[in-house]
DNA sequence: CTGAAAGCGCTAACAG
DNA sequence: CTGTTAGCGCTTTCAG
């Protein structure tokens, strides 16, 4: 008499096939099957074919929900993002998961809805699903630190893009010295006037971009103080903004946005008002989604290297869930200048 | 003496509480501390109160791997798209992610990176860890068809917004009556000749988009057959063709594009060469992407309702694992068409 | 090197 | 209504 799994098989019915099964069809024990083809522990050689073809002509594959129960291992990682619509994580999640595919691990996604309450209950549920390692990136600078740190407790935790908790690792860009890079560049355009249009700092990376900006403007700029406009991340904010530039007095030589939704809003504006850009004012995104090369003329703005943080970022927790690494490591990665229209009111030196 | 779970909670391990210790805390069996809490059978109100107290007090929450292994049933969907940066998807996993949660499920996210063998991997993966069901966006109208069919042989299926297999329910939108509303408010705006921009349709909605462009033009402008360029679904394509179009001969009245990149690409070619928009060629995009609101003048384009879409296809999975519904059933909503300065040749009439 | 047996944490069948 | 017991499918001792 054939076994279940035959029998199945041949009614048409693709249900799961057990290691029973295999050991069955082979003739071995269910632990000779789980040691052949885990390679965990030398087995006979001849009796590796012979459960490497059963299971094959069973078409068996192992449960992962049996193995983890045993294994006290999912080979699971949570991601938890503030929102997905975010032009910014994309690329990075994309990255993730592929990253995790290569390593033999699965991603949960979350996303938050930018709500801090829903992000902690987010975490908990993914402890649920007993995961092995977490990916975050936060909600709120300060709100969010006790969802990451209990997190961290409890296993391998790496802060992505934004930073926290200090203790904790994180793989991110560096926002001064991009936002750094920016007001060089204006400045040798010939700009000596400055604002800025942002989000209001709750995540860590809106704070740098704005401390950065009003560390390097200062010295040439002290007025550039009070034109900083931080609003949300709307293309919606940026036309608001720049008008009430507009409204304030004799606009600056440039306008320095935070993210290029704010950019596009302001070159809208400025365009409704007739001021010309880069002519007039001087304009600048960050991120170089694809809005910067959408409009007319195209965006500057910084390429952050999106892939390599997701990539980067799991290559950190991975080693640390295969435990080569205690803890996984912080890494800070360099974003590039991409000049394009909206500041060029030089011709290249050189 | 006082149990484990105490013991490690005062040594400050936030590790992992089993039922064993709430039951032993609150002097009850493992069975009834699993009634209480999943209220699956009455239970003395008492016992409830002190389950729920010992339960609380040790910070219980109940392994799912666990569970799951002993259910049979994961509560995890698993997701598979082609490409979440086509800026499509993020709102429908957005939406999906969301109303999963509502529903107590989580999800299992999967880029197939537009290649039909890892979609299938995927596939397969996903079933090593015992899904509950799958939502899947497919890559390609035909080669997909096989891990289709294998997923819907195991567990309730929904195809989302690609229908590659028409005996597995779906839910989309309907592209034939979107492109009919273009094709109608393009003529309304006294366009006679069509152009059409788009992806080679190697998927079900590009191929839908396409015939039903061909189909409503073919009575006005039998030679607008001549006027289609197939390519991709990049910026790049809707350059590149546009080039094309106008060194094919005059241009036509109206281009007609199959997404909101290709639409772009054009608008920048079109300008390249002085073309005016909407003035001497009237240009449409599709899917109402950020891309629609950037460029000058803004696109119409065609909004779908994507929110609509990741809700109402966890609904009906959701139905079907719930045992409520055999099978998902299947779903076609109404796109919407958004019009906007670059199509607008005549004052609205009324 | 192989098999028997235990058990991961939970729930459901079965007695009481 | 409650406890005892078995067992989900797998891996890993422990003997042999």
């Amino acid at each position: 008499m054939r076994c279940a799994a035959a029998q199945r098989v041949s009614r048409g019915c693709a249900l799961t096939v057990t290691i029973r099964e295999v050991a069955d069809a082979a003739g071995v024990s269910t632990a000779t099957v789980s040691r052949a083809l885990s390679g965990v522990q030398t087995v006979d050689p001849e009796l590796v074919a012979r459960v490497r073809e059963s299971a094959e002509s069973l078409g068996y594959r192992a449960n992962r929900v049996a193995r983890a129960l045993r294994r006290q291992s999912t080979q699971t990682v949570g991601l938890v993002i503030p929102d997905i619509t975010n032009p910014f994580f994309p690329a990075v999640v994309q990255a993730i998961e592929r990253e995790l595919r290569h390593d033999g691990l699965s991603l949960l996604l979350c996303d938050a809805g930018n709500d801090v309450d829903v992000e902690a209950e987010l975490v908990r549920n993914l402890f649920d699903h007993q995961i092995d390692g977490l990916l975050i990136s936060a909600c709120d600078r300060i709100a969010s630190r006790p969802a990451v740190q209990l997190a961290a407790s409890r296993v391998p935790v790496l802060q992505i893009d934004q930073q926290t908790v200090a203790e904790v690792p994180y793989v991110g860009v560096d926002q001064a010295d991009a936002m750094g890079q920016i007001i060089g560049h204006l400045r040798d355009q010939g700009c000596q006037s400055f604002a800025y249009i942002g989000p209001r700092p709750e995540i860590p990376t809106a704070r740098e971009r704005f401390d950065a900006f009003a560390d390097r403007v200062k010295p040439v700029d002290p007025a550039a103080a009070n034109r900083t406009y931080l609003g949300d991340s709307s293309i919606a904010w940026g036309h608001e903004a720049a008008n009430r530039i507009l409204a304030d007095g004799p606009p600056p030589d440039a306008i320095v946005c935070a993210n290029d939704q704010a950019a596009l809003g302001a070159l809208q504006a400025l365009r409704e008002h007739g001021v010309k850009v880069p002519g007039d004012v001087a304009l600048t995104g960050f991120d170089d989604t694809v809005l910067a090369t959408a409009c007319e003329p195209q965006l500057t703005s910084v390429s952050q290297p999106l892939e390599e943080l997701g990539a980067r970022a799991v290559r950190e927790l991975s080693a640390a869930i295969g435990q080569e690494l205690r803890q996984p490591r912080s890494v800070l990665l360099e974003a590039s200048l991409v000049i394009r229209g909206s500041s060029r009111r030089l011709p290249p030196t050189g």
